[in-house]
DNA sequence: CTGTTAGCGCTTTCAC
DNA sequence: GTGAAAGCGCTAACAG
């Protein structure tokens, strides 16, 4: 049985063992130069002494850490925890682990985190969420462990990252509305200084009723932060105004769901008396009546993807692209009239 | 500004501000017993070379990595998700970055990444959710580092541990639906065989019954998975049954909302013909309509309270109470009639 | 196939 | 207040 007591090392084993540590190193890394017979001596001393190899000695010796940093705004968003979970899967297939740090998409937050993370010596790093500044790639910069984003990308372009089209997302979506025929369709955003979700798709709205040749009408609009409760009244401002829209396009499914619900206690009913589509796919666009129609996004891909991606530049294997966009897919429900995509 | 090629060492440092090693740590440490000036030199030349402390190297001179494990389900899970958070909070506010790991309740794989968290060094654990088996109990006692339970304890309890009443809570919910007076109380549920969620609130809904006086009717119970879909197709089966429900207790908010969207897509309405009750509290609940009446378990709390209970043990300040109870709060809206407990 | 020997970059006595 | 030196536990040449 293991002694807890003063911690058994490498030496100990290789001194019961009869051996060198060099040997139990070898047997303890795999490494097939070793005599079976002299491989189960080792092992078994190991088992009996309960030996532990000790990760962080490995690590500073070998300079791998087997650990990738991620920076993401926040794991108890829906979106976020799905997309986290891409990337954990995919690390532990490739046996990394992930520590995990909540930026709140505070721009302080986030470079403080990276700094740590770097600190920790982590083999890679996974940013997500948040804008690239210029103090950003300052950071990135000073180190030369693989940085890829996810869900965000660097305007400048010149860092890896896996992406959607955000604005031909929001167009799709909001040309589905305007198949529909609606004379109003109100907007349901985010801050339009966000330039991840807020004004991309903004912008796919914009460019929607742009190319059907409608102008823009500022008072269907209104900007809230992403959630629930910020939909719900939002789209209540909406709807119990002069000209009330019968469409409404909530820039994520928790505000497009606060929407539905907007109309209903109004007793109206979706999508007969007004239209309602939402954007990323999250579970609750399925627990809701009716169905919400919405751009399904491939969270979970993202992350898996992004971490795929990170895997090969930390074994220095060569990638063909270090820009990759994932499709989303709009997936039409209930909640819109339509419903099959042109 | 910061090179990248060779990595820049404190040695590098002090050879630069002409001092030793030794002092550089001291400031790079907050050491007081330095000179003002020579502080100021020695930050002056870490600014200007743009040195970065490697802490796996201080890991393993101090023995010490400022990180802590994480075991849990599934971060994809609302719930785990939002307890998450409270961990890293917590974490944050102490200077411990968390290593995070899904399990997926496997048991193997919860031993394995435990083993393998220890081999990192961390200087605490959380483990979340799953069942403690003698197992575990091996591996656990095999390292001398803190270790805490959330949301889950040890039966032979001899660890610390944050947990909340499941079976009282369970036992409430069912009250609600027995004072309202219905003849038959639906129950959806997870496996029996889970000792975490499944059997207490099984237990609970039992207690209840027998408490007032009624039979268990066999019947009248459905297990499923936790899941939104599962709760939907469960609560359908007994609704179309010859003895369909007036009630339903789903054992989680996914599994009750599903069950209030199965009755009313029979064209009944929540909670005139049928009331529903769930568990948890998730931000679904308040997503829905009618609002999910439910168990509002501390989620938050829990993770932060655990993490707040494995920084003292991990600084060895004495700890009055090991098993911490954290009170869930029975949160009536509008799934059931009853507007108010007891 | 196996052992020896340097470090990896930092903390930590122990002197001065 | 500061420096010298001995490790922390392991990997990685390099011999043999």
């Amino acid at each position: 049985m293991a002694r807890k007591k003063e911690t058994i090392t490498i030496y100990d084993v290789a001194r019961e063992a009869g051996v060198s540590m060099a040997t139990v190193s070898r047997v303890v890394n795999g490494n097939p130069n070793v005599k079976p017979v002299t491989r189960k001596k080792v092992l078994d001393t190991i088992r009996r002494m309960g030996y532990r190899p000790n990760a962080v000695a490995r690590g500073l010796a070998s300079k791998k850490t087997t650990t990738v940093g991620v920076v993401i705004p926040d794991i108890s968003n829906a979106f976020f925890a799905e997309l986290t979970r891409g990337i954990e899967d995919i690390a532990t297939m490739y046996h990394y682990n992930i520590i995990l740090c909540n930026s709140d998409l505070k721009k302080e937050k986030e470079l403080q985190l990276t700094e740590a993370l770097l600190e920790k010596q982590v083999d890679g790093l996974l940013f997500l969420g948040g804008e690239v500044t210029e103090e950003h790639r300052e950071v990135f910069s000073g180190s030369h462990v693989p940085i890829v984003l996810a869900a965000t990308q660097d305007q400048r372009e010149e860092r890896p990252s896996v992406i959607t089209d955000q604005v031909g997302s929001a167009q799709e979506a909001t040309e589905v509305l305007i198949r529909e025929g609606h004379e109003r369709i109100g907007f349901l955003g985010g801050p339009l200084t966000d330039p991840i979700i807020g004004y991309p798709r903004y912008q796919g709205y914009r460019q929607a009723l742009e190319e059907a040749g409608r102008a823009l009408d500022e008072s269907q609009i209104r900007l809230g932060n992403y959630r629930y409760d910020s939909g719900y009244e939002l789209a209540m401002e909406l709807l119990k105004g002069d000209a009330a829209p019968t469409a409404l396009f909530g820039v994520n499914d928790e505000m497009a769901v606060g929407a539905i619900h907007a109309v209903q206690d109004l007793g109206k009913r979706v999508p007969e008396d007004v239209s309602v589509i939402g954007f990323d796919n999250v579970p609750l666009a399925t627990q809701v009546r009716p169905l919400l129609s919405t751009v399904a996004v491939p969270m979970y891909d993202i992350g898996a993807v992004a971490m795929r991606l990170l895997t090969k530049y930390m074994n220095d294997e060569t990638v063909e692209q270090n820009q990759v966009v994932l499709q989303n897919q709009l997936q039409l429900r209930d909640s819109t009239r339509l419903q099959e995509a042109e």
